[in-house]
DNA sequence: CTTCTCTAGGTACAGCGTACGTAGAAGCTT
DNA sequence: AAGCTTCTACGTACGCTGTACCTAGAGAAG
């Protein structure tokens, strides 16, 4: 008796209706492009902000390698498998970091007019952010950093060198070199510090390689006394030398 | 009946004879400074020369991330436990990975003179080896480099930069600052390698957020025309730049 | 009110670095 | 030559990781 006259198509049966969208065909791979929330359902007990909190404390306390998922969860009070509901990879995770952690920059509302004293204001900021977060180095170097807070950076960069009347793209090519040394600074100045526990031995080892007649222009560095080895005199060095190499006229012409 | 005159204290059986040492007190963490072979016992069925091989092979292959004990010891044919009496810790396979990439420099045996041509030919080199080992630039950034062929490099840096006049402090600096740029180009490119599958998703967030109104100088920025993208010669646009730094006076005076 | 989506959370799995212990080979000492 | 010592090889096991998958239940949309 063909009475049940549902819509859902009678006469293919074979056919169950399938699982409609099992997975949503398209979620987005960028952190940035997935709304925070869509409105559906209960409210989320935690935000992206409070989650980055979480996870850059334990950074802070304990460095990167100690931030697990398990741990940041346990930090919010939430289960594991929970935190993957604001966090689709641990990737992600990184970038709510960076991005977080990049909202600490003091920016002047617009630039001095005087590169050189901007740039150089900027550096010496930056490297405050990264002693502070001395887990901060290595994700600028490894991630892209395109989070809100790093537009607003990128943004106030070209701002400050709008003057050198340099083209965008040379003023971003001088942003990663610019960028790039400070966290090579800092990076280099943590693994100091981490190492110093085995200072000594590597004094005993590269002056015993120095000595060893293999390395002669090493052995003579060595020898010859250099400039003071203050860290943040060192840094104002090559930072001259850096803001020199931005503001030198094009090579091309 | 006290027959049994074993010399090992039978007056005090409470105190059988401590452990000598059951840990030699002292192995360098440094792994230059640990003998890759002492004489005694069977000789290593492996050289630290082919565990660094393999792994290197690996990392080529899948990553870095998919160098693991367990993956070098089976390329060795080996068991995974047997692969900590060559490397302590995995640091130090990383170390040793390190130096024996670096072994690949093709250095010329002495300067030209032209300290603008060597370094140039010394970047360029650089810039083909962290192309051929993607996973290089992460390991040069992150650890100290000061392995042998570390060693030869810098110096071989030192002596191309002698003509300068700099002291061996600064050209020290110097050397950072030259292979930072170099380290963050090669790893910047790899990023954007491996992003290339959400490019365009990243192309489009980027216009978006420029077209925002929020970010007026990176719109303008992408609004104009720059120099072509071809990464080689941005490469060698910002390495005129780095060489103009290093070359300028020292600016303390 | 029904339905659908979203959230919270548990369980489980493969893989990681490596501490520890055992068995046996090879050089040094006697 | 014998024995002592030290090294190598390797299996087992532990605690940790990221995360796939599943079950409930809350709450907005129709």
């Amino acid at each position: 008796m063909p009475s049940s006259n549902s819509p859902s198509s009678p006469d293919q049966p074979e056919q169950p209706p399938p699982p409609p969208r099992p997975t949503p065909p398209e979620a987005p791979e960028l952190i940035w492009l997935r709304p925070e929330r869509t409105g559906r359902g209960p409210r989320p007990a935690h935000s992206r902000d409070s989650i980055a909190a979480a996870a850059i404390a334990i950074a802070d306390a304990e460095g990167l390698e100690a931030v697990s998922m398990r741990r940041v969860a346990a930090a919010l009070g939430a289960g594991t498998m929970s935190l993957y509901n604001y966090v689709p990879k641990k990737e992600h995770l990184l970038d709510l970091m960076l991005d977080a952690a990049t909202a600490e920059y003091r920016l002047p509302p617009a630039p001095s007019g005087d590169v050189r004293a901007d740039l150089a204001s900027l550096a010496h900021e930056q490297l405050a952010l990264f002693r502070r977060h001395p887990w901060l180095p290595a994700l600028v170097i490894a991630r892209p950093g395109i989070g809100p807070n790093a537009l607003r950076y990128t943004d106030h960069f070209l701002a400050v060198t709008a003057p050198t009347g340099l083209p965008g793209g040379a003023r971003m090519e001088a942003m990663a070199l610019f960028n790039g040394f400070i966290c090579q600074f800092a990076q280099y100045e943590q693994t100091a510090a981490a190492g110093a526990k085995w200072q000594a031995e590597m004094v005993g080892y590269l002056t015993q390689a120095a000595m060893s007649g293999a390395y002669p222009n090493l052995a003579q560095a060595f020898a010859a006394p250099g400039p003071p080895a203050d860290p943040d005199q060192a840094f104002d060095r090559t930072l001259d030398r850096v803001i020199h190499a931005i503001l030198a006229p094009t090579p091309g012409g």
